[in-house]
DNA sequence: CCTAAATGGGACAATCATGTCTCACACACA
DNA sequence: TGTGTGTGAGACATGATTGTCCCATTTAGG
């Protein structure tokens, strides 16, 4: 078994429960939970390199994006639709204390959010966002929808090849017909007008 | 200590940390391990009291929703002013494996769903949400933007008082300015055109 | 065929969380 | 003051998980 087929595995089964033991993982991937510790000596590293994968590949994907020719929104767009696929371990990134204690998996986060916040910046400033949205607000729903999206194709809820696009147009669009009047239904008590 | 206290310190031990401890609960309650034992024989136990009140919390707010005198897209509005603030326990209900198993739970959580799936359904029939949008993926929009709300605020990144409202907008209008050249910016690539 | 590396399986100690129990103490109340 | 209830602290047994080690077996390659 090799490495790479170790990490599936144990990505497939903590994406189903965070909190797995070796043992399952090492199930899952059909291996002795001897070769598991052989490959990574401590459940620890394991995580860290699950996590720096998962980071690495997104750090990939949105490499090969020409940034250049496209519009902010059409960027956004291709990185929707190259991570929805990591959505699974995109979350229990979230869930796993590691994340926030090493120190290179926690630069590298945040520097993928800073780009992610510049991105949104950008798209305010072409118009395709609103400018009156927080940027913590947006990047917080497309990570939100990212694995809600990831986590309705794995139920079978929606078809895998409709997830991004669904994703995407939740974020650019929102589900209303854009029919302004739809859109502030609440004006007796909302808490800004 | 009372009851009520103890489980509000589990719920926001265990929203940050899903796989606490007991010990952790009750030193975030401030109360030794055995008094939190004597409230609540098992950690199940406690877990399944803490969904339980979530899902009534839940009910009870949106059954003072005067629902016959509003629009389905006001209704909805109410709801997520309702349940933003419950965000935290709305979420680890996903990952916890009792909610599943439990079938008082499990019950009340399906009708919940099905309720909001009928609300969905109202608001495809007066036009506010469109067809074309499954309503599986409603749902899971639904209630991933409810939890990054109840993150975002708990992070501070999202101001209290603008988080419902947030995540309202998000659903029904998105984050565009409702342009609609700017909802489909993939022509080419598009996966059903 | 032979050798070396990798594997599976299992034994093992250590750690940790759970759940039970006991005991001393504080506080309320009569 | 005396009593009873609830509490905090800690000991304890139990079970699960981690991480180490060993050995017999398999597998690849010369």
């Amino acid at each position: 078994m090799t490495r790479q087929g170790l990490m599936n595995a144990a990505g497939a089964v903590l994406a189903r429960n965070p909190g797995a033991a070796m043992a399952d993982i090492a199930k899952e991937a059909g291996v002795g939970r001897a070769t598991l510790y052989r490959h990574f000596p401590t459940r620890e590293d394991l995580i860290r390199a699950l996590v720096l994968e998962s980071l690495h590949q997104i750090d990939e994907a949105t490499q090969q994006i020409p940034v250049d020719r496209l519009s902010a929104a059409q960027v956004l767009a291709e990185i929707v639709e190259a991570i929805v696929p990591l959505g699974d371990r995109f979350r229990f990134l979230s869930s796993e204390p590691i994340v926030l204690n090493d120190p290179e998996i926690k630069a590298a986060y945040d520097r993928q959010l800073d780009e992610l916040g510049d991105l949104i910046e950008a798209m305010k400033a072409e118009g395709s966002l609103d400018r009156a949205v927080p940027t913590a607000w947006v990047v917080a729903a497309i990570d939100a929808l990212v694995y809600a999206a990831w986590h309705a194709v794995d139920d079978g809820a929606v078809a895998r090849r409709d997830a991004a696009a669904l994703t995407f147009r939740t974020i650019m669009q929102g589900l209303g017909l854009a029919d302004p009047a739809s859109t502030s239904p609440r004006q007796g008590r909302s808490s800004k007008t």
